[in-house]
DNA sequence: TGTACATCAGTGAACGCGCGTTCACTGATGTAC
DNA sequence: TGTACATCAGTGAACGCGCGTTCACTGATGTAC
């Protein structure tokens, strides 16, 4: 996951168990005072270590959070994909439940690194190119969900809301030669509307929104997904929780 | 808005006054800085006047934070009911259409306040309960539109999804004693989705996830809102742009 | 209408704090011969 | 296997900065009689 192949050296084993605790720190520092509040010398500190010598790992601030921001796209990613491979390949409708409830679990597990990707913009902060990889992880699972059901002849209709804005038909020509390959036309709009509708479930629930409107929050986001699930195409069993 | 009756004297007005600019200041602060840069000494020095000053009229940093967050939920609230009214009473789709159209337009326009509201929580902030009634204005909105077109027997069919969780029944029940009174119960659910899912999609366009996956926002965001509709049992016409 | 007193707005200095980053330096580890 | 040199990790002091909040004070505005 660090891409780094195993390290020789007694040294280059020490510098890589200390980038990993720093970066551990890093994140406990996170879930306490939240992105904004992410400090050098705070890290430093709790490691006992001075402030300047975490500059022998991270050049600066931004380059230590958008290791952080890696690391959570990873993380999320694994917990997703681990949840998703366990299900059977041909139950589609299972598959879309695992990655979902996959991605809330890790969400409510790690409040502060969910924030950290898919909460306001870290003020100041732009992310590197080398964010767009993991940051995509789960949307490549729910494509390649939908690709594998297409591909078994599973999907069912799907409502159509007549014809497109030819600037979004052609977004969608884009995507389909991309992540959406063997995924039928129809389907890639209902997808990114579900991928972005688990998400903003999990943000509700995660940033207080439902506070006094849903207290059922485990059925309530089960009951979404099976909602989502039948507007994708995919077959639904009765939901059971 | 302010729940200020006009003030009497010279000193009340400038105490109004100055309160007001005080926040505009504060407002473009934020749009600079992030709320977790938002520094009361900036905002004084800005408005050239002492960082001490500013006690006079907000008491902490903390009150300053919260007299932003509930003009933000005003600010969209305002927004939204204004763009609502303008449409003829009996068409529901294009009420909805109004409703979903002036949040996303509230939140491009404001986008740091939008986060603030909508984004990750500011860590060490915990919302009192002023905000709550104002943060709940777009929901309102939205569930007078579905009890006035169940009065007027436009709603249609929508999609079930077999038996309820007996808790998530029990949430529903409480809706319907509040802000969903005169909505029948199969179109609760569907409307607490479809209010997740506009905020989500919101979200998703603010805070950068759209990059590289949609472009023709406008529309994709229209053939959301009609899905939206449709799923909500909303009589929708043909969507054009 | 004028006066005495109370209230309020605003100031400037200070407290105590934390931050990111740089730099010259020491001592340990690794490498080449 | 031993030695000379280069590389690296870590330190501590320093720079320059900004922050929220408090406090004793001055001068202006409002109020009651």
């Amino acid at each position: 996951m660090t891409g780094m192949s195993a390290p020789r050296t007694a040294r280059a084993r020490a510098r890589a168990e200390l980038t990993a605790e720093i970066k551990e720190m890093a994140r406990r520092e996170l879930a306490e005072q939240g992105s904004a509040g992410l400090s050098l010398r705070a890290v430093a500190r709790e490691l006992e270590m001075s402030s300047s010598a975490i500059y022998r790992y991270f050049a600066s601030r931004d380059e230590l959070l958008t290791a952080l921001i890696i690391d959570a796209y990873d993380g999320l990613g694994d917990a997703a994909e681990r949840a998703e491979v366990r299900v059977e390949r041909d139950d589609f409708a299972d598959r879309w439940f695992a990655i979902g409830r996959a991605v809330r679990r890790w969400a409510r597990r790690n409040p502060h690194e969910y924030a950290l990707i898919y909460g306001s913009p870290v003020p100041g902060y732009r992310a590197p190119q080398d964010t767009v990889g993991p940051a995509s992880r789960v949307g490549v699972l729910m494509a390649d969900l939908l690709r594998d059901a297409a591909a078994a002849g599973a999907l069912g209709p799907v409502g159509s809301a007549g014809a497109l804005a030819p600037k979004l038909a052609a977004d969608i020509a884009a995507l389909r030669e991309w992540v959406f390959t063997g995924v039928p036309e129809r389907y890639v709009l209902p997808a990114i509307m579900a991928w972005t509708h688990v998400f903003g479930l999990v943000n509700f629930e995660l940033f207080g929104q439902y506070e006094n409107v849903i207290t059922a929050r485990d059925q309530f986001f089960d009951h979404a997904l099976a909602a989502l699930a039948a507007a994708l195409g995919l077959p639904v069993r009765p939901a059971t929780v």
